[in-house]
DNA sequence: TTCGTTTTTGCAAACGTGTGTAATACGCTG
DNA sequence: CAGCGTATTACACACGTTTGCAAAAACGAA
């Protein structure tokens, strides 16, 4: 008995006027009008048949769904969701739903779709626009001219990828800048604890900020290489920082949480023996104890900045743009440097 | 100079067949066979002119999308993200896509879309089922029968809806259990910090754990009743404590950590003074000093459950059932059982 | 009334794919 | 050769909505 949905022809029917009608009445087109009266009716048995518009047909229709793909990258550790989220205020405000998906290129395990394939698939979805989260590993400006190359339109966000609209973070500027407020805390022996030294990703983009604040300063950087497993990395990492480094700069939040736990296991105190910054701004970095001085990254104002220029670009209002964040440092007790903005806290 | 998407039209026409034993081949339909060798041929000229094919027409034609819909619950913390996260991964898993939407029911936003009016978009939109986070809150019920009534076949996770399939955490026993820890360990003042102490929603049933264990050992059970601001609260009902309590059960690590704080500027030390249980496992549970204590919510566990039985479902191998997954006690360092299991840490 | 203009409505095609039914071709049996 | 079954292919329509074009209706002015 499984009665069929109810559509726009049904609702014709029982007025006795041509579905094009009704179809004009609920999408207030404004080449052709329908008369206040009819609209009045249309509506109101609508609203009796609690009709419901079959978005698959418009869309194929029209060629307009009202849905963007969002490709997060895993490897964007504990913040993947947080950012996630945010993207989901954003395009809920502007009325857009989100199709997402989540991959990681490297070391993918077999039964998870890599993001090449995944975007394939979001495209044949009939997507308005898509969100791509740049972690600018090799064969990714490829893989996001699969998309452009089928006339979708595409944002990245947080990675620089060369030749296509995004919103990026300035890593360089900010780790610099955060170099540069240890030396002025009076430190001349920094060390640097990232995945790779110079090249490309995130880790590389900091090193640049690092290096460039320390040889302006004529002091000596130094890099210590982090492995994928970054608490145990900084864990590991901390028996050469004894009487070598009076501060360290980490990638990424975990990085120094694994520096704390052997730092304190060696009787070396934080911040009193050595400064500590980290990267990130994870969830977890205002609850470790000292509360960790981190580079932040503002996931919401990503969110809310790529979502802005998708929009504009599906308006045409903008053809391509990079719009660069600044990410800022957020200083609490890990560095020692006393003063510590309140407002950073959870409490 | 647009050009136009590739379809199945275009192969046809380049082969010489109709588009429909192009439809034929590349779906490898059964009851109507084609010759191998047009298939080999189809598939390579597909290959050539890189063909995708419409998933937007072919769910028009077909009714199926696989699309499934996911609603999150903002109310559920900083666990929304690491949830929807797990829900990624099993959807992917199963070569699904996810429609993800995330509402608050309570407080939303003028900006923000009610959990209703995304349900009833997503049902719009075409989705073969549809996953929803159950909270527990006055008319969720109404608003799950509403894809009901619309034949979208739903999947309900974390609190029960009764009446509809899914997949529930036993919070009650979780907490059960937590009482009967402390209690193990020789405490007889526990106080319990909810939102509410007897009703609906998590805590309520939380509470009844708590409640149940306490009048089982002739113990007289306490409530603290916590706001939304869970740390805040915390911290404020800290004061509350001394002397007065030797454990606390928090029914989120929130309020823990608030509590933590609190005690701490008293003088008064966590596990020597008074000992305190959180509750979610939330990524900043590991990290506090001492670590926290806590009942775990299997976030991976609770998608992939649901997801395989929205499956079933999907494939008619199960009408309707609820899965119940328990709520296990991961003991760390804040209740001094002195046995922490080295695994439940991150380094 | 008659014509012109504007407002309102309907017809029919289109979007890309799937599918039931009919047609064709081929080979086999009697 | 007629008759029949089977393997392969084609035709035509369906799915629900939008939209260009044309027709009808309403209205005002002459």
């Amino acid at each position: 008995m499984r009665k069929k949905r109810v559509t726009i022809k049904d609702i014709a029917k029982t007025l006795g006027v041509s579905h094009t009608t009704v179809s004009r009445a609920l999408s207030r087109n404004k080449s052709h009008m329908v008369s206040e009266e009819t609209r009045r009716r249309v509506e109101q048995v609508a609203e009796e048949f609690s009709y419901r518009p079959n978005l698959l047909a418009k869309g194929f229709a029209t060629g307009r769904t009202g849905t963007l793909g969002l490709l997060a990258s895993e490897s964007f550790q504990d913040q993947a969701g947080t950012q996630i989220e945010s993207f989901l205020r954003a395009a809920d405000e502007r009325n857009y739903r989100l199709l997402v998906g989540m991959s990681a290129e490297w070391g993918a395990s077999s039964t998870e779709t890599g993001q090449a394939a995944q975007m394939e698939q979001f495209i044949s979805s009939g997507i308005d626009g898509l969100l791509v989260q740049t972690m600018g590993d090799a064969g990714e400006s490829e893989r996001i001219q699969i998309a452009v190359d089928d006339r979708v339109p595409v944002v990245t966000f947080h990675y620089p990828a060369p030749g296509f609209p995004g919103v990026v973070l300035d890593y360089a500027a900010g780790f610099q800048r955060a170099t540069e407020h240890l030396i002025a805390l009076g430190h001349r022996r920094i060390g640097f604890l990232g995945e790779n030294w110079e090249g490309r990703g995130h880790d590389a983009a900091r090193g640049r900020g690092y290096f460039k604040a320390m040889t302006e300063h004529g002091l000596h950087p130094v890099c210590l290489p982090v492995g994928r497993q970054q608490t145990e990395s900084g864990y590991r990492l901390s028996r050469e920082v004894k009487g070598r480094f009076s501060a360290l700069l980490c990638c990424s939040d975990y990085t120094a949480i694994g520096v704390f736990r052997g730092l304190g296991e060696s009787g070396i105190r934080v911040p009193d023996d050595v400064a500590i910054v980290g990267s990130g701004d994870s969830d977890v970095s205002a609850f470790v104890t000292p509360a960790l001085t981190t580079q932040s990254t503002p996931t919401r104002g990503i969110a809310r900045a790529a979502m802005e220029l998708m929009v504009k670009i599906l308006e045409g209002r903008e053809v391509a743009c990079q719009i660069v964040l600044a990410s800022n440092l957020i200083v609490r007790e890990s560095c020692g440097s006393g003063a510590v903005d309140p407002t950073t806290m959870p409490w």
